[in-house]
RNA sequence: GGCCCUAUCGUCUAGUGGUUAGGACAACAGGUUUUCAAUCUGUCAACCCGGGUUCGAUCCCCGGUAGGGUCACCA
């Protein structure tokens, strides 16, 4: 009867449902699938689970396969949409309604008079996970469940099936959540004669409060987590470990490693907390790998989103990288008006020009000596953050450090907390340096 | 509630019938030529409970407890 699968190749499938936006939890679904195939060599069926008429939308496809290609994870056939094989499925109601397996239904209840309702045979269903090992299950408390609305309008799990055996898959794995689902389909498999798959279900993803991960969490699509910054080699390191770890000490793996190492064995049985700070240091990690020219360009692009762009240095670049631990910040910083200082005067209180037990009359004499040293210093001076350091501190440490850098840190910055006074001098210049200075020792 | 699943630091996890139970994130402390960041070093922190098996259980077995999932003419 199964002619298809005699050669043995594996074949898995990612079978979203375009009824929303990528959830992270698929996603990781999607990577364990895309890990295993490649593993053991075997095939990727991408197939759009999409017989829900009302919820499914053009757009949600859309973003599965973009956020699919973000993550770099690939598929050998597809996408296949389930939608458009109705003809496929009604051959296997019809089936199994001349075979006896399911039966026309007359409701008193519900929106259509008359549905299909598959025959419960009552029976214990046991199958074997490859997380959790065998597991057992009475399905007599599934009762006849309607496996179409009619003949033309299939349900979810006909299609799954159906789909399945059509398209030769071998493993499925999914989520945590499909445990219940499975005897139903082992149901209908055996009602028309296909082979039973391997079942392997993964951990779900938790909230903080260990429930399911849903939108009430906050962020949850793999859209969210594309706008705020993150770059995809972190995302699917986090994503891969939250549930799997080959073993050891290590923490980062590329994509291609990743599939070296994994082994769906070693795959967690409990559910893992969803944890963004790990996350943010998986992304700055990988941001740290990126080379000069693209952490400027992406900068760059942050920058002109908000039109400051052009007004802020280049020299401040290296700066605003290391504040943050993904592109997104940038927008979060900006808005909360942190980097101001780089491309306007600062406005602060007087107060703040004096460190600690220090007075304002050691503060202006300081920034006075400053701002004459920096006036007599020549152009090469500020050719490095180094050599603008040489200029002022000896005189720092002689005099104090905190006495002398904290008010020229101030006067520059106008903030308690921001980049050493040396960097500022550098990033702004000579010129707008002791303008600056020049408007602190005014009101001082 | 029925059924199913799960249980190592706050979180992600490694690990073993005998270990100082390891790493990472977070937190905290200190260094790094003033603050923040980055970085370095260090500190804090866990085997859910009760039985059983055993010379010995975090590890094996049973029970409990707790947490989660699922109970559609959604997928």
């Amino acid at each position: 009867m199964d002619t298809k699968n005699t050669n043995q190749k594996i074949v898995v499938r990612i079978p979203p449902s375009p009824t929303g936006f990528f959830h992270i939890g698929r996603a990781r679904t999607a990577l364990f699938n895309y890990l295993f195939a490649k593993k053991v060599g075997g095939e990727i069926v991408f197939r759009i689970e999409d017989t829900d008429k009302e919820r499914s939308k053009k757009e949600y496809e859309e973003d599965i396969i973009k956020s699919l290609k973000w993550l770099d994870i690939t598929y050998d056939s597809g996408p296949f949409r389930q939608s458009e094989r109705g003809n496929v499925y009604s051959k296997y109601v019809k089936m199994m309604l001349e075979n006896g397996t399911a039966y026309l239904s007359q409701e008193t209840e519900g929106q259509n008079k008359e549905v299909i309702r598959f025959k419960n045979p009552n029976k214990t269903i046991i199958f074997n996970d490859l997380i959790r090992g065998d597991i057992s299950i009475e399905t007599k408390d599934l009762e006849d469940f309607v496996i179409a609305r009619n003949i033309n309008d299939p349900l979810y799990h006909l299609t799954v099936v159906v789909d399945d055996f059509e398209m030769g898959v071998t493993h499925v794995i999914r989520g945590d959540d499909g445990i219940a689902n499975t005897p139903r389909q082992i149901l209908i498999a055996e009602a028309i004669g296909a082979p039973r798959p391997v079942y392997a279900h993964v951990p779900l993803i938790l909230a903080a409060d260990k429930s399911k991960m849903s939108a009430r969490h906050g962020a949850v699509s793999l859209r969210d987590f594309r706008s705020a910054g993150y770059l995809p080699e972190a995302m699917v390191n986090f994503l891969a470990l939250l549930g799997f770890n080959p073993g050891g000490d290590r923490e980062l793996y590329s994509l291609a490693e990743l599939v070296d190492v994994f082994d769906l064995a070693r795959v967690q049985k409990g559910g893992a907390v969803f944890n963004i700070e790990k996350l943010d240091w998986f992304n700055k990690e990988y941001m740290k790998l990126l080379s000069e020219e693209k952490r400027n360009e992406e900068i760059y692009n942050r920058l002109k989103n908000h039109g400051e762009a052009e007004k802020m240095s280049k020299k401040a670049y290296s700066i605003i990288f290391e504040h943050i631990s993904k592109w997104g910040d940038i927008d979060t910083m900006l808005g909360a008006g942190e980097w101001n200082y780089f491309f306007e005067r600062p406005k602060y209180e007087v107060s703040l020009l004096s460190w600690k037990n220090s007075s304002l009359e050691n503060s202006k004499k300081h920034l006075e000596w400053i701002k004459n040293t920096l006036e007599s210093s020549n152009k090469e001076s500020f050719g490095s953050v180094e050599k603008i350091k040489s200029l002022i501190f000896d005189y720092a440490t002689q005099e104090g450090r905190g006495d002398v850098l904290w008010p020229l840190r101030v006067a520059l910055s106008g903030k308690e907390k921001s980049p050493d006074p040396f960097t500022l001098l550098y990033i702004l210049g000579k010129q707008e340096s002791i303008s600056r200075i020049d408007n602190a020792l005014k009101i001082l």
